[in-house]
RNA sequence: GCCGAAGUGGCGGAACAGGCAGACGCGCACGACUCAAAAUCGUGUUCCCUCCGGGAAUGUGGGUUCGAUUCCCACCUUCGGCACCA
């Protein structure tokens, strides 16, 4: 039950008591002061510097760390303070938490402006970190600052590169000549993952790549393709999880060997004479039979040798065309098939069909092994090309149950279930829309293919290696040198770092400095210390950011790339949180990184971190992507200056669904500013403005002190579980509701009573992981507790003081609502029953009839259906 | 085309596990205070009607159920990812 609205009988006193307006100055509300002063003590207190304790369970926060671009966005704050108010929660919990912060500092924009104006990357990083961390410190977040940690430090990048070299060692970097995607823009290869959208542009930049043909060097994540795939024991969410199985998209089939064929039918080549194996990988073994002509890649490397002379120049054309549209967009959506006939013929393994080849840009170089068999009848692109260019079509796979009473003409390519035929052995086999071994047809044909030596079971990715080289100076140099007597050698590890130059030029070429930098690269030979060359490309950022976790355990050791001790007690991380945008890129990368490091005996565990969430995006308040050039950029600092830390972190975690993200409201964070004036109202002015009738102070009933202290347990409940589950939108919302009641009780008289000051301890509790200044500012010099209140114990919920006596069960008839009647909680169904029979709304809606069903759902409803 | 997420007042959003739709806040309206405004405080605020009452409503249409924002089926819209992947 509600508390009773005693105070409208209750006139307002008019007149402002005398001393109000002083009290109200000395008490004035001024965050400007006050959160920098408890910044500065809890600093100095080292209030939130983490170190092992074995007593205390731990809990290794991470929020993905900032690019440090000189200037804090909103959008960091509300990546950070959230997850920082979870992390401060825990640490209330009484779990031992690191909650540690550092730069992602290697990347081209410091290099770009480098070029623009001259100044060096490496002096602008340290301003730009520098302004950061300034930026960062106003967020008033718990950050150890002990642990900071910088990737473009040579105390942190001699150990990204000294990562490279175990991956080289363990053969997980290797060196590989081929078409890369090539950012015009960045002058820099890029990775498959950083090529996003229908235009594959740059994901940093926006612009359109272009294919080039370079020598680069590679990780061989493919190798963990089906680890990465397995997400057991990590709760991550489900979105990040498709989208990384997606990327991988793992197909089942075999890989079958065709051969190519003499020129003309009559004459047979002796054994292997002048035969070339082609390998080609299907999903669908079951349809070889129906298999009626091969198609290579333009860029396959047997077209030319298979290429008959009289369609040398048809093939040369297509080949250039091809190489061309690459560099454009070859895969453009719903194009029309094209391709010639090479005037080549291959065996189908199965039945020694003779079928020709031809070379078509649909089938690509960098899938499976770039030539495929076609069976147009079964597959929907081979159907069209077949229609196109006149080639046969033989139906292997018949429906069972056939509508048609045709025999006729084929109208499309066939994909269900049915049954095989014109399949030799396989006749009658059935066959089902299952993929790989779980369909009987594939699966028979596969243990076929193996005993006959033609094939075998095989698993093909979408996946690729992941591109780490880039032809930029502001990197971790890939510490490689290439001898022409030795090839490729890594840097002894005992003269690591390999040291970025500073004495280099900054050239509009799109060339890197390193590049042509006089003497750097020269280096004597690991092997023979003859003079050889150094490696000038340097690495992909990701691979820095693939293992910050890890330095963050320990920044400044140097026996290795982190003190065991601290990975022992802090690892693996236990909650991370940050953007979506990274699915595919940097949380893919890291699981890589930390499988192939545990396989070197690095690491430990399968996973780096066990529980993920994303937060969403915020938009300006035109409801777009905020940016400069539309001019709807939030600057938190302009924030925190007008309305202080506690209000911006307040109103960041009220405003929208944390993972959802929404457009931002000026106007909106003004109520977000007045509940945190409001609750600094409550707790430093503890006048009521209302009198009791005959004049004296009021005094609160029992009533109004157990409904106090019910609404605190209830509000204590929801907020604990709020916070275990991410919603931080109804934490701030629940305080919200909890004040407004404090604010009822104080005018009922609750000031003072044991109630109230319970109350007033439990309500700046749930509220320190949210707004930590305000709550420190009034525990310790208002309520008088001792420093500090982000050392307090997370408050128990009272279950019997949450509990309700009384309560309001709403009564449907026939599934509306009609009546409401109060009960006491404790009431068996029979009593409810009876409470609603004895309605009169209830009575007269039954008209006298007994209800033909009374449905009592306890403490919820009572549902009549008459 | 395939995969995923999401559609609730003027707006952001709430609703623990099928049980009172719209918590909390913004905005708006009215009132108090003020010479006035701002701030502050109070009251109200889903829509419609013949307004003591009643009806409709959580993207649309069906279904299950005493009861559906919640579960099931189909569809629409928006956003994100993938896209000739053999």
């Amino acid at each position: 039950m509600p508390v009773e609205k005693k105070e409208t009988a209750i006139q307002p006193v008019a007149e402002a008591r005398p001393a109000k307006k002083e009290t109200k100055r000395d008490n004035a509300f001024n965050p400007r002061e006050m959160e920098p002063k408890w910044q500065a003590k809890w600093e100095a207190d080292k209030l939130y510097r983490s170190v092992i304790d074995e007593s205390k369970p731990k809990h290794y926060a991470l929020t993905m760390l900032p690019y440090p671009s000189g200037d804090l966005h909103i959008g960091h704050w509300y990546a950070m303070t959230p997850s920082d108010a979870r992390a401060r929660y825990m640490r209330m919990k009484g779990y031992n938490v690191l909650f540690p912060m550092g730069f992602d500092a290697f990347g081209l924009p410091a290099e770009n402006a480098a070029i623009k104006d001259g100044v060096h990357p490496m002096k602008r990083t340290a301003q730009n970190v520098e302004r950061m961390r300034k930026q960062l410190r106003s967020m008033g977040a718990m950050f150890d600052w002990e642990r900071e940690a910088v990737s473009s430090d040579p105390e942190y990048y001699k150990w990204t590169e000294w990562f490279f070299i175990q991956l080289f060692k363990m053969g997980l970097a290797y060196r590989k000549m081929s078409a890369v995607d090539w950012c015009p823009n960045c002058n820099t290869t890029l990775a498959r993952e950083q090529v996003w959208g229908d235009d594959r542009h740059c994901e940093r930049c926006g612009t359109p790549v272009i294919k080039k043909d370079l020598d680069q060097w590679f990780f061989k994540t493919t190798k963990y393709a089906d680890e990465l795939l397995n997400f057991d024991g990590i709760d991550w969410p489900q979105t990040v999880k498709t989208l990384q199985t997606n990327w991988i998209d793992r197909s089942e089939g075999a890989s079958v060997i065709f051969h190519t064929a003499p020129p003309s039918p009559p004459a047979p080549l002796p054994q292997g004479e002048g035969r070339h194996p082609i390998e080609i990988f299907t999903t669908r073994p079951d349809t070889l039979w129906g298999a009626t002509f091969m198609v290579f890649s333009p860029e396959h490397p047997l077209v030319d040798e298979i290429t008959t002379p009289e369609n040398k120049a048809a093939v040369e054309e297509y080949k250039a065309q091809a190489a061309r549209q690459s560099d454009i967009q070859r895969g453009a959506v719903d194009k029309e098939k094209t391709g010639v006939f090479t005037g080549g013929y291959a065996i189908n393994p199965v039945n020694q069909a003779r079928i020709p080849i031809w070379i078509a840009d649909y089938v690509l170089m960098t899938y499976g092994t770039g030539a495929i068999m076609a069976v147009p009848a079964h597959d929907e692109r081979d159907f069209a090309f077949a229609r196109k260019y006149d080639l046969p079509i033989v139906p292997v796979i018949k429906p069972e149950v056939q509508s048609e009473a045709d025999e006729g003409e084929i109208e499309a390519a066939y994909i269900g279930d049915g049954v095989m035929i014109n399949s030799g052995p396989f006749n009658g086999t059935k066959v089902n829309t299952e993929k790989g071994r779980k369909n009987p047809g594939i699966s028979k044909v596969i243990d076929w293919l193996e005993k006959e030596g033609i094939g075998k079971e095989s698993v093909n990715y979408r996946y690729r290696d992941w591109l780490i080289s880039r032809q930029r100076y502001w990197g971790a140099p890939i510490p490689m040198i290439h001898c022409n007597a030795h090839g490729w050698n890594p840097v002894p590890e005992d003269q690591l770092p390999v040291m970025l130059p500073e004495d280099v030029e900054w050239k509009p070429t799109g060339e890197s400095p390193l590049k042509l930098h006089p003497t750097w690269k020269n280096a004597p030979c690991p092997v023979c210390g003859e003079p050889a060359t150094r490696e000038t490309d340097t690495m992909d950022t990701f691979m820095c950011s693939s293992w910050y976790h890890l330095r963050y355990l320990s920044p400044h050791y140097d026996k290795g790339p982190f003190d065991e001790a601290e990975y022992n007690y802090w690892m693996p991380v236990d909650t991370y949180t940050g953007g979506i945008e990274h699915a595919t890129m940097h949380l893919l990368y890291t699981r890589f990184f930390h499988k192939a490091l545990r396989d070197a005996g690095i690491t430990e565990g399968n996973e780096p971190m066990l529980q993920l969430r994303n937060q969403g995006m915020v938009l300006g308040e035109d409801n777009e992507k905020m940016s400069k050039s539309r001019g709807n950029v939030i600057a938190p600092d302009v924030l925190v200056d007008k309305y202080g830390a506690d209000t911006v972190r307040a109103y960041i975690m009220f405003f929208a669904r944390w993972e959802m993200g929404a457009p931002w409201d000026s106007q909106g964070i003004e109520g977000s500013a007045r509940w945190v004036r409001r609750v600094w109202t409550l707790f430093t002015d503890p006048s009521t403005t209302l009198r009791s009738a005959q004049g004296g102070p009021i005094v609160a009933s029992d009533e109004v002190k157990k409904n106090l202290r019910r609404k605190v347990h209830q509000t204590l409940r929801k907020v604990t579980r709020n916070f275990e589950q991410f919603e931080f939108n109804t934490i701030v919302s629940s305080l919200m509701e909890l004040m407004n009641e404090m604010y009822k009780a104080r005018e009922a008289g609750a000031v003072g009573s044991g109630e109230w000051k319970e109350a007033q301890e439990i309500y700046l509790k749930m509220m320190a992981p949210v707004t930590p200044h305000i709550a420190e500012e009034l525990w310790t010099n208002y309520l008088h507790k001792p420093y500090s209140i982000h050392q307090q114990q997370w408050p128990q919920v009272d279950e019997a003081a949450a509990k309700e006596d009384v309560i309001e069960l709403p009564v449907q008839i026939n599934g509306k609502v009609r009546d409401r009647i109060n009960v006491p909680a404790e009431a068996t169904e029979e009593e409810v029953r009876a409470a609603v029979l004895a309605s009169a709304v209830v009575q007269k809606y039954l008209e006298g009839r007994e209800p033909r069903k009374v449905i009592v759902a306890k403490g919820k409803l009572v549902s009549l259906v008459v």
